[in-house]
DNA sequence: AATGAATGAGCGTTCATTCAT
DNA sequence: GATGAATGAACGCTCATTCAT
């Protein structure tokens, strides 16, 4: 029983992942997904209570592992002051080391979730990002430009993105992320004509 | 008459995209559309052919525009080779300007255009952003990697757009759009290790 | 203002015809209508109540010259039993002379008015015309059978349009209707076995 | 589970043979068509894809048996050339033979189909039969006249109709043809003018 | 627990008719 | 009287969700 039920629910969660990355939420179709996971249309609703709450299903692992993330990442701080580079290098490992594990359903939260009650994923994780770029930068110094910051924080994590979706190989990914940051935060002070 | 019919229209259009705004193209009603016109559903059909051809018309001048402009920015590296900070104020100015005549036509098919025959207007333009890029950056020199541009060319991209939508004030913009020059393009050859 | 509006009640009427004769009741379209006719769509029902009646109108003269047709051809045949091949003739040739006069209208309530009140218009003159054919072939004599009766009227009744349709030049319409009534109605006893 | 959808498609192709007996193609509705089957509107759509399947649906497998029997009496002509009556006999009965099998069907597809794809199914129906008799009748004569034989064709197609929705007793409906077919065609050469 | 047929509200769109000017 | 813009009920069809088995 228990373990029917819980292959059953991965099957679910696997098709729906599929229904999810090649529709979106808003185009994804209940019966589709069913099919794909060879399943009853009705018996869907036996493990999840809607299309909603199998999206958050999906998406909650990876969100958790964000929030800690970017908690951790503010306790990294905390002891390791000043250094916006390895901020950065921690976060977008972390980042990696969830994508690692929930890669396909990151991308579907991150790209695919218009029209669920997750489509400002992205927002949300960028305004965390920003905000400990701003700790960061602007710990004791003066006030930064929030608007700057934001968009530098958006850049930063849709580029995480791309090359998480564009490249497969783990090595690669670890370069050009590596790349990234140098071309992000090498002199980041200077270009942000930070005087502190 | 041609009075009342102009204003109808401009109802409309106002009522659509205030629509899609809220909803994305997808997500919009026509029925809500029109009583948000303070307008007959069917009396909509009288100036647009369908909802698609309505999108059309909100996003048509900023997508001409914004085609143009990046035309316009090809022109001018052919002459002025070799500074991709100049090229990147052009094709910054440009928009900025398109954004101050079409602002909320042009986030809406940048960002709520999923469904829609535009969908894929910000990948259209970060490809073409980056193909300047490249361009500039690599033009006798050796091969740049394509991702890591690409990924550059979006942040760039989706920044302009962030900074449209956060402020409203033309000198704050174009203050904000010249500190994102800085930070995107100063040293950026040292950045990326372009040898050339 | 009394010629003026009978010159647009015409222009009406002659776009109704045209476009009952391209669409068929049904698929008449009121605003094609009135473009057709060079007047306001409002501006038909000052004139005629609503489709139906515009219809009606078209058909009215015809009927009527049909139904008195019907209506002579028995009172002829009181005076002059027996001879049912002078009945068709006569009946022919009144349909001509509705056809000269009503040519389109005939051809439209005959053809197009699925949908409308006249839908049944070709039944009914095939009714009418098969009693008058039972009356000249059985007045004295047996039982002739209804359904043989009532086919030989449609095939004649159906038979004439065929001809108005196909044919424009009125001598060889005559010729033709007068090769189809010798088809008809020649021996017709014999072939239906009237002993009488 | 199998019978039941047997049943409900059953269910919904005769209400859909009821609402195209009333209304014609196209003024069914789907809705009262659902109504009557005593089924969800959207339950249809499970079973056909659209309006026009279902029709077809109903229609197939009669307009199937006609054409094979056009074709059939072709080929009879081949071998037996020269007699008209036995190829309007075979016609008839094979007409018939159809029409005992789908009745209904046929009349719908006769006389409902207006807008469906089918809508000139007699016109065809007529034009083939016209065709074979010509084949009969002219075959090292002179030219015979196309519109005459046409308005046979047609007169003869039409009667068989009126004698199949007349009638319901199978030996009245063989003698009634029968009939018909003395009628149409014993000296029909004479009666043409068929000089060969 | 599992099925997939059934439901029906809701979509975009059409068009006969009405109404403000 | 004339205009044509405006109205809104109704259409064919879709699909998340429910229900009988």
């Amino acid at each position: 029983m228990q373990y029917q039920k819980e292959e059953i629910r991965a099957r679910i969660l696997e098709a729906a992942l599929a229904e999810f990355e090649q529709h979106g939420f808003a185009g994804a179709q209940m019966r589709r997904m069913a099919r794909r996971a060879r399943v009853a249309t009705g018996n869907i609703y036996r493990y999840f209570k809607n299309k909603e709450e199998i999206f958050d299903a999906i998406v909650q692992a990876g969100y958790r592992d964000i929030s800690a993330l970017i908690f951790e990442s503010h306790q990294l701080s905390k002891q390791n002051r000043g250094d916006i580079r390895s901020i950065a290098r921690h976060i977008a490992s972390g980042i990696m080391g969830v994508y690692s594990r929930h890669g396909r359903q990151l991308l579907v939260v991150a790209n695919k979730s218009s029209g669920s009650r997750h489509e400002d994923f992205l927002e949300t994780l960028t305004t965390m990002v920003a905000r400990r770029i701003r700790e960061e930068l602007y710990s004791g110094a003066g006030e930064g430009d929030d608007v700057l910051i934001h968009l530098i924080a958006s850049g930063f994590v849709e580029g995480l993105f791309i090359i998480l979706r564009s490249i497969s190989d783990i090595q690669r990914i670890e370069e050009l992320i590596n790349r990234m940051l140098i071309f992000y935060f090498q002199d980041i002070e200077c270009r942000l004509g930070v005087t502190g």
